[in-house]
DNA sequence: TTTATTATTGATAATCATTATCTACAACTA
DNA sequence: TAGTTGTAGATAATGATTATCAATAATAAA
């Protein structure tokens, strides 16, 4: 079920499916498609970006239509927004919490959930500030191995 | 200078006022009283709330000199931004990165900078990710203490 | 102290991602 | 196949943050 540090995108996109399903809503061709693209996520898209990819297929597909749908799977805890600079993207392919790298000077995002670290960040939380963590956002800014070569 | 997990905010508002004399700006009254709160940043204030709270001694003061001394002392490295959803808040007792847990149900912002692991985190990004971090902003969201037991 | 220079101010318009609104339409179901 | 109703697309609204610009005030020079 795991590929590539990737979840199967069709494992992810039979899921999502079901869910939308479960929860009374309708399986449209927009809807479809849409739903593909984030079972992959390539590249962690925001709205823009998922309308643009989509517009080629479905020329007549509304931006609204993108923004309600990645709501509705946010609700049902089937899509991860990272919520950047007035700009959100996001990950159908992980939809729980974890950390992202974000490179400054291409702007990519990568996951960074082979981290292992993070699990006792939590119960070190817990333990010394007496919060109790339910989930978290975690960005790390600089440069990707590609770029540190140019840059330098 | 480290007094009860907070470094003296009288020290910090004499390092914001060196920043802007060394870099050519003018120290105006508005900008003193924007700065003295900033350099305790109590509950880490977003540009409204620093607004609101300057207007009773500053009844002319306006939202525009906030967000513009903000990015002023951003720039300069004396303001810490934390990006949250359409709503910054800002640090300038601590303007270096630094983890926050905030809690979802009073809504306050507290800072996480006890917690040890951090430090670990950017080596292990080095070396499994290959992913060189310059700064980071890591947000934890949950029940603080108090709430903990109210919401329970 | 007076004057000249120019950064800063406050009012207000502009921006821009995201939401809300609403009617025609299409997906499900009996 | 028709009826019910969730969804689509077009477009207006929202709201935090920025940009604009003439008036003003902070600083330095005289
Ligand atoms: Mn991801
Ligand atoms: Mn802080
Ligand atoms: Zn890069
Ligand atoms: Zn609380």
């Amino acid at each position: 079920m795991i590929i590539n540090n990737k979840i199967d995108p069709e494992f992810r996109y039979k899921k999502m499916l079901t869910k939308i399903r479960e929860s009374g809503g309708r399986i449209t061709s927009h809807r479809l498609a849409l739903i593909r693209l984030l079972a992959a996520s390539e590249g962690h898209p925001n709205a823009t970006q998922l309308y643009e990819a989509l517009r080629r297929q479905f020329p007549t597909i509304s931006l609204a239509t993108i923004y309600k749908t990645l709501a509705l799977l946010k609700d049902e805890g089937e899509v991860l927004e990272i919520d950047l600079h007035n700009d959100s993207h996001y990950d159908g392919n992980k939809p729980y919490s974890h950390p992202h790298l974000i490179c400054t000077h291409c702007n990519r995002i990568f996951d960074g959930d082979i981290i292992s670290g993070i699990q006792n960040l939590n119960q070190e939380i817990e333990e010394k500030c007496n919060f109790q963590v339910s989930r978290h956002q975690l960005v790390f800014y600089g440069l990707c191995e590609e770029c540190q070569q140019k840059v330098s």
